[in-house]
DNA sequence: CTCTTATTGATAATGATTTCCATTCTTAAT
DNA sequence: ATTAAGAATGGAAATCATTATCAATAAGAG
């Protein structure tokens, strides 16, 4: 009973086999879960997701298939202090441009913002400058978040 | 058998009170590391330095002190990626000037950076403030990290 | 000094994430 | 298309940081 798979690659196909990994069922519902949702999701809810469609799938799967996307920058891993690890595709073909996040302490909810985002991006561009020189450390990410509490919650 | 106390009331003790809170021996013993270490020790490295002078308090207590200290504002609370949180006093009359954080993806080694923190700052600031007006978030603290290679991980 | 009740520590429970391992599936080579 | 090698999978069990429980203890107001 083999799974229905789309035959037709994938935008994230040949970077995927390019890192010698193959192209899986479970993984395709995966990143097709993730491409259609615009919140940060949690390995559960990824998992009740993709198996509405693949009840074949298992949690294990979806966590170890995070963690190799993560690897490869198709997706950010974020923690928002809910004790468990949420998710989003990371820009490219089909993610959202860059954002950063608001974080309700009260209620939990996220906010994505892009607001103000060029000027932080400089500041961070030169400020990643600026480590690199005197600290030698070479950075590759980022992260930036605000905790307070969101309009209902004030 | 009472353990030992200190008799002057140290800096934290009034705000401590003032929240409704009791001094007791293992709180005291929790902020005397906390202030006499520079790192960024997790519930457990507190917990056996604590246990080194008071080998009755338990790790229970640790986390509860930890719990009520990061709500009073006394002590801030990180997750630096490796599934442990991390606390470190948070400015005050003991604690380090404010600083971000460079964290090591290789060996997960964290370096704290204070330089660039005041155009950095200022921009947080002034995003509060867009953040306020535009989503009425009302923004009480912030984080930023720096995810890359450290010098020996090159 | 006494009384009220916040605090404590040992133990058990929780819950997210990992590890194990036998089975199944992808894919390069035939 | 067929096959063989080993990558990938899923279910169960294991981890491990953090919490909940609860009877015993200690802080501190009066």
């Amino acid at each position: 009973m083999p799974m229905q798979r789309n035959i037709r690659p994938m935008w994230w196909h040949g970077r995927f086999r390019g890192c010698g990994y193959r192209i899986t069922a479970p993984r395709e519902a995966i990143l097709d879960v993730l491409s259609k949702s615009d919140d940060h999701l949690s390995a559960e809810e990824i998992y009740i997701k993709v198996h509405t469609y693949y009840p074949a799938v298992g949690l294990t799967t979806i966590y170890r298939t995070l963690d190799i996307l993560a690897n490869m920058g198709l997706i950010f891993k974020f923690d928002f202090g809910d004790s468990r690890a949420r998710y989003e595709l990371s820009e490219g073909p089909k993610g959202k441009k860059h954002h950063h996040h608001l974080i309700c302490t009260n209620c939990n909810r996220i906010i994505d913002y892009a607001d103000f985002i060029d000027e932080e991006i400089k500041l961070l561009e030169q400020t990643e400058k600026g480590l690199l020189k005197k600290y030698n450390f070479k950075s590759t990410n980022h992260l930036i978040q605000f905790y307070g509490l969101c309009e209902k919650c004030q």
